[in-house]
DNA sequence: TTAATAGCAAACATTTTGTTCTGTTTTATT
DNA sequence: AATAAAACAGAACAAAATGTTTGCTATTAA
């Protein structure tokens, strides 16, 4: 790929962002777009079809980073803490999120979060499906598994929402205990 | 209110959510709407300002119905089974949902759902809330109180979308057990 | 250096929005 | 039953947004 593609990529991927932290995502208008990026409107429509076509390839790039970040720490670690590693992946997903690479919060904290907020689970229940094959399978025959995953996935992104939207007032190894301590005794 | 008013609000309502069935809140257009719901343009702006302000009227409304009728239902049970009830507030919630009444499932399974999420978790949330207050005082003092709400609204929303999204296999009952079986340990 | 590619700007047809107008139908009241 | 008030329909409208096309320039990779 040509470095100017990127590089204009990259330019609309940050105008979108920050008109996002503004704007909801439905009064975003892709003349808003081009003109805070700085570019045509012929070069906006040769890299994304539609507006919801850029949302889409945000959300695969920023989530992509993130979970693929997670599996690697749970390939070392382990799903949750085992004694030896002090942290669960969740604390390190929290903490990555505190980070804010590429502006996750700011996405998860704009008027249109919802849309973000599923990308986001759908990764995320992903990332826990595959880590929870074969494991635990005596536990909890109350519940079925592919439940539990949908739950903790779910609590977690929701937890989430809630602290972003309670102005981040936990610290990442805060909440990570309070996620463990309503998620553990199911497991 | 005139009953013509009425007639004409609920026919807009229906031609609503009938759209939302086949297209994204996105796509459909306020010609779609008065065309399905047969009114006059001048009609719907009478009654509506916006396209989001019918989707917020039609929230009220749906969501109103279904959670003071929960409302009522702790009044009378308490927010959890207490041995002498046989069903807790969630099964009750669960059971309105799959009867259907006003196709709240059509809306939280259309590709918009997540808006409607939202105001239902934020339905949810305060009747948890109201719930809450004064009981549990002494339990999981590792969590705080705020956080269980959010943990508790947030688990049920997004296993309510699972149980829509997974086509309903489950009766109200048993996602019920499902449910208190993941939340009671926590209480 | 040069051919290919990426970009810009302007113009465009089309669609959607929200408003305004005129005239008709329905409702509530007497 | 007559009447005034309201709600409605339909059409026409300006303004805004979308997505495409055209002609031209700048940059890159070879």
């Amino acid at each position: 790929m040509d470095r100017r593609q990127k590089k204009t990529r990259a330019a609309i991927f940050t105008a979108f962002s920050s008109l996002l932290a503004e704007k909801s995502y439905g009064r975003i208008t892709v003349q808003d777009i081009i003109d805070a990026a700085d570019v045509g409107r012929t070069t906006f429509y040769a890299h994304f079809e539609t507006k919801d076509d850029l949302l889409r390839e945000l959300c695969k790039e920023l989530f992509g980073h993130i979970i693929s970040s997670a599996m690697d720490c749970t390939h070392t670690h382990g799903l949750y803490s085992d004694g030896r590693a002090p942290e669960s992946v969740f604390c390190h997903l929290l903490q990555h999120l505190e980070e804010n690479d590429n502006n996750i919060l700011g996405l998860l904290s704009c008027e249109s979060s919802d849309i973000f907020l599923r990308y986001f689970k759908d990764s995320l229940n992903e990332l826990i499906r595959t880590q929870f094959v074969g494991r635990d399978k005596s536990a909890s025959p109350a519940v079925p598994q592919y439940f539990l995953v949908n739950h903790i996935s779910g609590s977690f992104v929701e937890m989430v929402l809630w602290w972003i939207k309670g102005g981040r007032k936990q610290t990442p190894q805060e909440l990570d205990r309070y996620f463990r301590a309503v998620i553990e005794p199911v497991l």
